[in-house]
DNA sequence: GTATGTGAATTTCTTCACAGCA
DNA sequence: TGCTGTGAAGAAATTCACATAC
């Protein structure tokens, strides 16, 4: 059995090209199963647990984690409370976020009152908008710049991560704006397709869509 | 060639096990591209312009489109008037959808101001809360009632969408609720694993499980 | 006995590549 | 010629099933 924290540290980008795309989406299903199963004092569970409160086929969650090392104990299933450390440190959890919020409309102000980001170390600490009447009356604690001064004020927070709760059509520019700022990864929740260049991380939240699924479902399934 | 319009209403829930999950989540991202270019006064498009606006493969887009017809013109491409109507029939867009919101708090709000979802033709008739304080008083021309009037209201309203936006312990709740209201298609947004019976249609954004797919990426990648 | 970790088998999804049509 | 629709090939993801460990 390999040093499980030195197999950890040793797969930097090199390595994670082989872990499927769909691990690294259940990864986040798995530590709030981990979370729930702790808040009721377990201290262990097995995969088949594990499984039946997630949804998620029991070998499938055990191929998963091998990506990233051995953390049961056959005859025995996993310490919650270490699999719970281990699966924050994989998702690189274990230090606080801060975070940009671009679009101080209707959809930015609910999500900068949203206590589960800060609950879970995503903290935003700006946001920003093209509307001058918008600009300067904060959000709660949050201040409110206007977006032109996006790259200059992120010198001082150095935030990675992004929010972009605009209109479709300022998308793309809100994106520019903060990888030009040096945000490494942007939430989207316009409903476009945003390019990036590589290295950049983006994933869509795209409300309309996920209800069109749903009516594809109603018309059928 | 079989006729287009009885292939498609032919393809019932039977039939329609077959379509590959992923090709159902695309639909919506095509339907968005070709709206676009359709605003852009465009005729017509290839396959291949598709696929460089929506990232998806061209390949991918023709067979996607196969498992509900014939829709394009060889030589030439897909007329894009006729591709949004038969997208939307497909998806069921063609007729507008009654929802109802679980949930007054922030998110709910937020979700009941955002006009992206009225302007696709779902439009939020009622909201519920268990919250004595919230009832009463409308959320812009939304009236707000009592969760335990969840099933008489909607007898009146027969909504078979629902927005669930309470915090997770009172997912389930709400989620059962909708059902029995009968409710057949469920957005979820509390972060919490549930479970519905078959025939319900459940999806959920988990905007926190999404910042920490990020944070994944920005770990590693 | 119980449950993990993992190669092998299977299933599902994507992409290729080309016949056939406009 | 240009582009669709689709079988066949290939890639990716899931699930099985069992050797191994506690």
């Amino acid at each position: 059995m390999p040093d499980t924290d030195s197999l950890l540290d040793s797969l930097a980008s090199d390595a994670f090209k082989k872990v499927p795309q769909p691990t690294i989406e259940r990864l986040s299903a798995y530590l709030q199963c981990v979370r729930g199963l702790r808040d009721e004092e377990r201290a262990t569970a097995s995969s088949a647990e594990i499984a039946r409160r997630t949804g998620i086929n029991a070998a499938q969650l055990r191929k998963d984690l091998s990506y990233f090392g051995e953390f049961g104990t056959p005859g025995l299933g996993y310490d919650l409370r270490a699999l719970e450390r281990q699966l924050a440190h994989i998702m690189g959890l274990d230090e606080e976020r801060d975070v940009l919020l671009i679009g101080a409309g209707n959809l930015g102000r609910a999500l900068s009152s949203y206590t589960g980001f800060a609950r879970r170390g995503f903290r935003i600490v700006a946001a920003f908008d093209l509307d001058a009447e918008k600009v300067g009356t904060p959000i709660g604690n949050i201040p409110v710049f206007h977006l032109q001064e996006l790259s200059r004020r992120n010198a001082e927070f150095g935030a990675q991560v992004g929010l972009v709760a605009v209109p479709s059509n300022a998308a793309q520019e809100a994106v520019d704006a903060l990888v030009a700022a040096g945000v490494k990864a942007i939430l989207n929740f316009a409903p476009a397709t945003i390019g990036v260049r590589p290295g950049i991380t983006i994933r869509n939240v795209d409300l309309t869509s996920q209800m069109e699924i749903l009516s594809f479902y109603l018309r059928h399934g």
